[in-house]
This record gives structure tokens, sequence and C-alpha cells, in this order.
RNA sequence: GGGCCUGUAGAUCAGGGGUAGAUCGUUGCGUUCGCAACGCAAAGGCCGCGGGUUCGAAUCCCGCCGGGUCCA
């Protein structure tokens, strides 16, 4: 990045000056000449500890309202926060910054921002440095990021650098900062696509703020070079600030640590919990915190090694041992972390993410479950709600967290059982591969370990610490999680090109004219088989709906067109032939009447049985993917448990009860900014739409931005017949259901296996699942009974046989066919035989095929005689195999006509292997 | 979205091509004034569902359904 960059009249015109730190060689501005160092840790310290910067003290209110009122009286409007959750956005599951609100949409011009410049403290979550998490002193998950964002472009330029730098000093000294106490560090910034210079605000040696002025985009062969990537000038350029709000309340106390100025009352009340006599008043804990936040400032404190060595630092400076630090600072630390988790499962369970084994619903349950494994550490015993509940209660500013509590509560207890049977169900699998490994004598090795976690989700913690009970060693590296982690690694997306076009939009008829099939239309392009008309009927695949069918004819030369898709709003045809059509011909087009019809009533349908299970389930249910097709359609919804057999009529009846209302849908395009005011993100339930204008769809309560085709009052939707529930992953239920014809069909042909089913039976439908569970009984019962009988069978027959036996060096040798008998009786009359110590019993049936069974008693096996080795012999003989122990075998074949021979064949070996002793 | 594990008696689980098992629980009998404990016995299984391979599948293969878990 340039110096020039950084040459702003602003520190030119008050007296900064412009250095370079000898420690890391980054330039930086500052007002004190005698300042030496950039002021960004690890080239200084803290030094705010105990020396606040600010002229008095403020909590979390008190400072997010001085921040965003001193930017409303500068010309800024201020902007209610977004959700965690990034619900606008498909690259990210989580707000990581208030910039993040804005992309891609606003930062790429689609849409303009909701106002300029504006102001706005944004709830985040970033889940990158989870282990510093209440070590550090200062690494949170969840902080606000208090901001202002200005949106130029070239020809209207709201401000830029030098007044973004100028309100920042203006901020800094309303709080009462010494403003020779500011460094401003260059920066170069890049992230998300973007990039450009900034500068970084140091006070104290805490990062309070970043200024970025976003002005590149990363473009192939792009002439600015970032970090190995290639970047080029936008035409729009953005003003991205982040000050860190906690930050600011950290600073303006001094207090040790961060947590202790953002939360303290929550921060008591657990040390209360958990029994700890801490207090950061008391002077000694208060040093050994400092320290620690002052030497955790400096340094990397990832991993094991990197704690130890802060550990050893903090110990050497307060001068006591590595042990007896540990001793006090573990249950502290855990506490702070625990603190900040809760504030972030309040605000991730308050914004609505379900808790799930993917995307964003994992995330959840990693921090929530790290949580609890933290809370038993301490031996904190109240549930977790409780302590989420403690912090909604803390937060009077978001009072929509409170309108949710009672699910919050029924979320997390579930949660909280689910882990206790993981835990459970996971102690005992470790229990028993302790066993395992003990009995070799080994160590539970780590591949183990991580097929443990990997599959089974036990922590190697809780490994090794059952392990340790069964006193079994394991093999713990540092570096654990990262090996999961590298077991997992993905193979890149390819990119699709798309197809490049230089037209412009199609004429949407299907939206002007929704009732109508047929259009004419000028052809503009032809591409191969691909054709391009200035308007048309065709829906495009979207929005879970696919695209429509039909002709395009021109005199009497007719094409089907087999697809459609919108390609940058304009629209390509695909048809079933590549020749026929030229630039400027006029076509007619017509589209397939009923297969358009079934996708409207779907989708439409789509939005009523929303609707409906919203009501039924609850407000928290959020729409994750809807498809829709000519005779059936699905809905994806989030949602904590399954969908009960009751709720699942119940939605039933209300999607039906709202199509007998014929209530009228009702489509307008809306300006996005006033939509979303109006509406809020419920609007973007089956993904956002891009531009400026959205078009919103209303039946009934529900509304939604959608861009699919309906129709205009419910009841021509015709009954929806809801099919079934699956639950396509953890906290995600999908609803299949049928609309119009497409229902009718179905509950046709529910009926007829009804009928069948019943007519089989010889009973009324109604009596069919009576009947069937009495046959079923009946079945089970005589399976019993027919069990018992050839057993009973195989006895007569043993004592009736048993004089044919040939008696052979001492031993009887039965060798028989029995007609029709099947395996089991063979097997029952063998095993009866051959308890008594003498018998070979050789037997045979011709029951579909040839069936062998041969047992030999405890006395012929010592003999020799091996059950196993004689079946397999005869099973060649009928053109089967077999085999099976020396006490018991069968086998089988399939040439019924040499099964006498196959006897014999059997005595003989049996005489030849007694004969040989 | 991708990967891995898993489904056997009411519960917890073993077995892993050749007659479906253990422990606990249940029931009955014995012992006891009664209970607990103990002893003896019994009942209880579409081995998740559907295909395939095989003389033979709970077991191997494929698909579906259910449950668990890790990663992005």
């Amino acid at each position: 990045m340039p110096d020039e960059d950084y040459q702003l009249d602003y520190f030119k015109e008050n007296g900064f000056v412009r250095k370079q730190c000898p420690k890391c060689g980054n330039n930086f501005w500052t007002r004190d000449p005698e300042t030496e160092f950039c002021g960004d840790p690890p080239c200084v310290s803290y030094s705010f500890i105990g020396t606040p910067v600010f002229k008095k003290e403020y909590d979390i209110p008190s400072m997010r309202e001085a921040y965003l009122s001193f930017f409303e009286n500068h010309g800024h409007t201020r902007v209610g926060r977004y959700p965690v959750i990034a619900r606008w956005r498909d690259d990210i599951y989580l707000t990581i910054a208030s910039i993040a609100d804005f992309q891609p949409f606003v930062t790429s011009v689609l849409v303009p921002p909701p106002a300029n410049p504006l102001t706005i403290s944004q709830p985040c979550i970033r889940l990158d440095d989870l282990d510093a998490v209440g070590r550090s002193g200062r690494h949170l998950t969840t902080f606000e990021m208090m901001a202002h964002h200005c949106f130029n472009s070239r020809g209207n330029e709201i401000y830029w650098k030098d007044r973004t730098v100028e309100l920042c000093d203006t901020l800094l000294s309303t709080l009462g900062l010494d403003l020779n106490a500011v460094t401003y560090k260059e920066s170069p910034w890049a992230g998300g696509g973007n990039a450009g210079p900034s500068v970084e605000v140091l006070v104290g040696g805490l990062e309070l703020a970043t200024l970025v002025f976003m002005d590149l985009k990363q473009t192939k062969g792009g002439s600015i070079e970032i970090k190995g990537e290639t970047y080029e000038k936008m035409d729009n350029y953005i003003v991205d600030t982040g000050y860190g709000l906690e930050r600011f309340v950290w600073a303006s106390k001094g207090s040790p640590t961060i947590y202790d100025a953002v939360f303290p009352k929550i921060v008591s009340e657990l040390m209360d919990l958990a029994g700890i006599e801490h207090s950061i008043e008391n002077p000694e804990y208060a040093r050994i915190f400092s320290q620690n936040a002052r030497f955790a400032g400096v340094m990397d404190i990832s991993g094991q090694a990197n704690l130890l060595q802060l550990r050893k630092k903090v110990a050497d400076s307060i001068g006591t041992t590595v042990e007896k630090l540990q001793k006090i600072m573990e249950p502290v630390e855990t506490v702070y972390a625990i603190t900040d988790h809760t504030r972030c499962l309040a605000f991730m369970l308050g914004d609505g993410i379900i808790p799930s084994n993917v995307k964003a619903g994992y995330l959840e349950r990693l921090v929530l479950r790290r949580t609890l494994r933290m809370m038993k550490n301490l031996g904190i015993r109240e549930p977790l709600f409780d302590i989420i509940e403690m912090q909604i209660r803390n937060f009077p500013e978001y009072p929509e967290f409170r309108e949710r509590i009672d699910t919050i509560r029924e979320i997390v207890t579930l949660e909280e059982e689910k882990y206790a049977d993981t835990i459970e169900r996971g102690t005992k699998l470790v229990r028993k591969t302790a066993l395992h490994f003990k009995d070799k004598k080994q160590k539970i090795p780590l591949g183990e370990l991580i097929q443990l976690y990997d599959t089974h989700g036990i922590p190697p913690e809780i490994t090794k610490e059952v392990a340790k009970e069964a006193s079994v060693e394991v093999e713990l590296p540092d570096t654990f999680y990262s090996l999961v982690a590298k077991k997992h690694s993905k193979s890149e997306e390819e990119e699709q090109e798309a197809l490049q076009l230089e037209l412009p939009p199609t004429q949407k008829l299907y939206y002007e004219s929704p009732e109508q099939a047929e259009f004419e239309a000028k052809v503009l392009d032809v591409i191969g088989n691909k054709i391009i008309l200035d308007r048309t009927l065709f829906y495009p695949e979207g929005g879970g709906q696919p695209a429509d069918h039909g002709t395009l004819s021109m005199d009497d030369f007719l094409v089907n067109v087999m697809d459609a898709q919108s390609v940058n709003g304009v629209i390509v045809h695909e048809t079933d032939s590549d020749f026929g059509f030229k630039k400027g011909d006029i076509v007619k087009g017509r589209i397939d009447w009923e297969r358009r019809m079934a996708h409207m009533r779907h989708h439409t349908a789509t939005h009523i049985v929303n609707e409906a299970a919203k009501t039924v389930i609850g407000k928290h249910i959020w729409q994750t993917g809807a498809q829709k097709s000519t005779d059936r359609a699905r809905l994806d919804l989030t949602h904590y448990k399954r969908i009960t057999e009751e709720e699942f009529r119940e939605i039933e009846l209300l999607a039906n009860k709202s199509v007998m209302k014929n209530q009228p849908v009702l489509i307008d395009w809306m300006d996005r900014v006033k939509a979303e005011k109006q509406y809020g993100f419920v609007l973007y339930q089956g993904g956002v739409p891009p531009g400026k204008e959205i078009r919103i769809l209303r039946v009934g309560n529900d509304v939604e931005a959608c861009g699919g085709t309906h129709v205009s009052n419910t009841g021509l939707i015709g009954p929806i017949k809801l099919i079934k529930t699956e639950r396509i992953q953890d906290g995600v239920e999908r609803i299949e259901f049928s609309a119009g014809e497409a229902a009718v069909k179905r509950v046709q042909e529910r009926d007829e296996l009804l009928n069948k089913s019943a007519e089989a039976l010889r009973v009324s439908p109604e009596q069919l699942p009576d009947t069937v569970n009495r046959f079923f009984e009946e079945w089970k019962d005589l399976k019993k009974e027919n069990e018992r009988l050839k057993a009973e069978l195989a006895e007569a027959r043993v004592k009736a046989m048993m004089g044919e036996a040939e008696s052979i060096n001492g031993l009887k040798v039965i060798a028989r066919k029995l007609p029709h008998a099947d395996v089991d009786e063979l097997i029952k009359a063998a095993t009866e035989f051959s308890k008594d110590d003498d018998v070979v019993a050789i037997l045979a049936s011709d029951l579909g095929g040839v069936k062998l069974v041969v047992a030999a008693g405890e006395r012929a096996q010592k003999m020799g005689v091996n059950s196993g080795a004689i079946v397999r012999e005869m099973s060649k003989l009928v053109g089967g195999g077999g085999g099976g122990k020396p006490g018991i075998a069968q086998g089988g074949g399939t040439d019924v006509t040499r099964i006498e021979e196959a006897l014999e064949r059997g005595v003989e070996m049996v005489r030849r292997t007694v004969s040989e002793q």
C-alpha cells in the first residue's frame, strides 16, 4: 500500500508527526513527538489498567448511547442492529462485523444503504479465539462493534479519510481523552474480497478502533498486490469503522480484565455459585489479573505451551510459583469464560439460532457444550438456562430476547439433556475402549482418541479422565484439535463459468400477466439450442420453483422449451432443437399451463404451510429451504424437536382453512430498505433476492420476499395434503405436501392402499388396524407354536429312528432323508441326536432344493468326526456348499437326485475317519 | 453440504455367514411371620425396513427409515 494513502491533510493541519516504530517497523501518526513506539502490543504493553483513559467510567449501555448520539449529532442516522445470525448472507453464518450487515448488496452498490452516513452498534460473534477467552483478559466471543459507515461513489462523496479521522479524534476528546495519548497506526486491511488502507486507533496499548477505507476489490490480474492477492480500485469507496464497545468500557474503567469491566454483576454472581471468594477489589487478585492481562496483551497465548509461558511470566513478576498461580487463576478464568459464553448464547438463542449438527446451529451447540463442560469443572450445578436468563435480564436494551424466553428455556434444557446423554454413552464407550487397551497393556493411541471425538463427540479430556480411572494412559498431544481438523480437509469447489451475455434484461411477462399462457416475442439471440427473447412468459428456475416448459413456434416450425434460466436478469430458454430461429424473428410462445398451474399452487401453498407451521409450532421456526414440483413440495424448517403427529394434523387443517378463506395473494414491488424496516428479516425466508426493489408477497399473515409465480387467491390452491415430516438434520424438519390435483391424487392413492389392504384381509378399512394387530399377534403365537411342535416332532423322530442306526466302531451313525422337512426341523432333530455322545446324525431334506444337516456327539467328535467337513463334502455332490462347527454343520445344494448318494458319502466319511484309529 | 459411527429382549449391551446370547428388570415357585437377600424356573426377539449375494444373512453388499457425532 503506497505511503500517500496515509498522507492526510487532517494529520498535517493538526500537528501530527509520522513516525516509524523501531520495534515493528510500522508507520504511525501522533501528536506527541516524544512517542517512540507505534502503541500496538507487543511493541508497548497496557498502560490503561489502573489508570483509566477517559474522564469518567462508562458501562455498556451508557457507552453505546454516548457513541451513537455523538455520531447522530454529527450528521449520521442511527440504524437498528442486525441479528447475530447472518440470514441475509450465504457465505458466513454469524455476523462478524458491522460492515457484514451491508454486504454484499450495499457494498457492491446493488442496493442503497438504509441511511448514509449511518451509525450502528452491531453485536458480533467471533469464535476464532475460543481458547483465549477468559485467559487473556481481553478476548470475547461476543462484542458490539460500534461503527459509523459512509458509502461514497465517484461524484457523490459524503466524506472520506480526513473527516473519518477527525470524527474519531473529536469523539475521543469528547470522552475526555488526552489526544496526545492516541496513535494512529498505518495498517493495510484486506478481507472478504475487499481491501484498502486503514489505521488502528491505539490508546494505552489497547486497540480501541480500526478505521478502514475500503476502496479496492479483489480482481484477477488487478494492479495492486496485497498479501498475495491482486486488487483494483472500485468506483465506490466505503468508510468502514469499527469501535470496540467493550474495549471502550474497559478503557474507561481501567479494570484488570475486560470481563470485570463489561459484566461485573454476572461475574460476581457466578463467583458465588462456584464458591469462589474473588473480588477484584481484593488488591492481590487485582494485581495478578492486571499483570496477566498486560503480559497476555503482548503475546500469543493459543495452545498449552504458550499458556504455560504466560503463567511463568506472571508468576515471576509477582513472586510466586506457576502451580500456586494456576490454582488461583484457573477457576476465575473459567468464570470469566462462562460469563462470556452465556452472553454469546443469549444472543444466539435470542436471535433464533436453533441448535443443530450443521451450520450456525452447530456453532451454537459448540459454545453451549463448552459452557456446560466448564460449569461442571467448577461444580456449578445450576441449570445453564438460569445463567442465560440472568444474562437476558441484564440486557434491558434487548427486549426481543425476553419475548422468546420460554422457547429458549425449552431449547437449553433439551440441549443439556442431550449432552448428558452423549457424555454418558461416551463414558461407557471409553471405559470399554480403555479396558481393551489395558488387556493389551498399551496406552490408548491417538487414533482411537480422534475416533472417539470425531464419531462420538467425546472430548479427549473426558477420555483421559475416564481412562485414568481405569488406570490406562492416554496419548494426547497439544495439537489434538488441529489434527481432527486436518482429517476433514476439504476439496475446493469448482466455480462454474457463467454465460456472458451483452443483452438487456428480459421483460418478465410472467409477473405482468401471471394468468396468461401464450405470448409473442422477438428473438434477440440464438446460442446453439439456447434462445433469448426480448420478453417471455417462461418462468426461469428460482426460489425452489422449477422452470416452465412449453413451446416456441414460428409458422409451422416448433421447438420444445425444456428449461429456462435467468442469467443476471436475461432469461435463457433451452430448447430441444438447435436450428430454425434467427435474430429478429417474431415467435409465438406457449407455456405448459398445467405444469405452471401446479407449480403456482404448490408455491402459494408453501407460504401457507409455512405460516400454519409457525402458528402451530412456534415463532422460532425459520425456513431453510423449499422445493416445489408438479406433484409435491417440500419445506425445510428449523425446529428443535420432532414435529408430533398432532402438530402435523393441526398444520394440515390450518393450511386448508387458510385456503378455504379464499384470501387474496397480494404482490407489491417495494423499496428494499422500506420493506426491511416494515417487516424485518422474516421477509427473507427463502433467501435474499438482490436489487433495490424487492417483490413482496403477502398471504394472510405471511409476508415474504418472493420471486415466484402464485395463484391470485388461496382458494385456487385446492386441497393441501401433508404427506410426511422428516428430520433432515438435527434442528431441521422437512414437511412434504401436495396441493391441488396432486393432493387429490395423493388422497386417492392412500384410499386405494387402504382398500386393497382391507380387501386382502376381507375386512372393512375401519377394522384394518385391529385386524392387522390381531393377525400379527396370531402370527407370532403360531410361530412359537410351530417352533415348539418342531422340537417335539424332532424328539419323536429321534426316538423312532435311533433303532436304524448303523454301528461303526462303537458309534451310532444315522443317515436319513426326512422328506419335506425344513432346515429348522433337521437342526432340531440332529441336535437331539447328538445329545447322545456316541451318535453321528446325517440328515437331508428335499425342501426347496437340498438341505443337509450333520451333528456329532461329544465322543464322536473326540474320535475325529467333523460335521463341518462332512457337510462340505456332501454339499459338493448336490451342487452347493456348506459348513459349520465340528458339533453341528449345515449345507445344501440344488441337485435333489443325488441326495441318497450324498448320504452314503457322509456315512463313508465317518467310517473312514473312525476306522483309521 | 461432506465425513464417520450406530439400530439385536422392557432397559443396557455382547455376538458378527451355520440352532439368537448376557446382565438388570418382569412373572412364578422355594426360603420368610413379612420384607430384603438368596436359590430354581419361566415369559419376553419380523436382530429398524426393503432389495441383493449365498445351499444358508442378525452377520456381507446396495437403498431407505431412525438415532448419534465431527468438520466447513
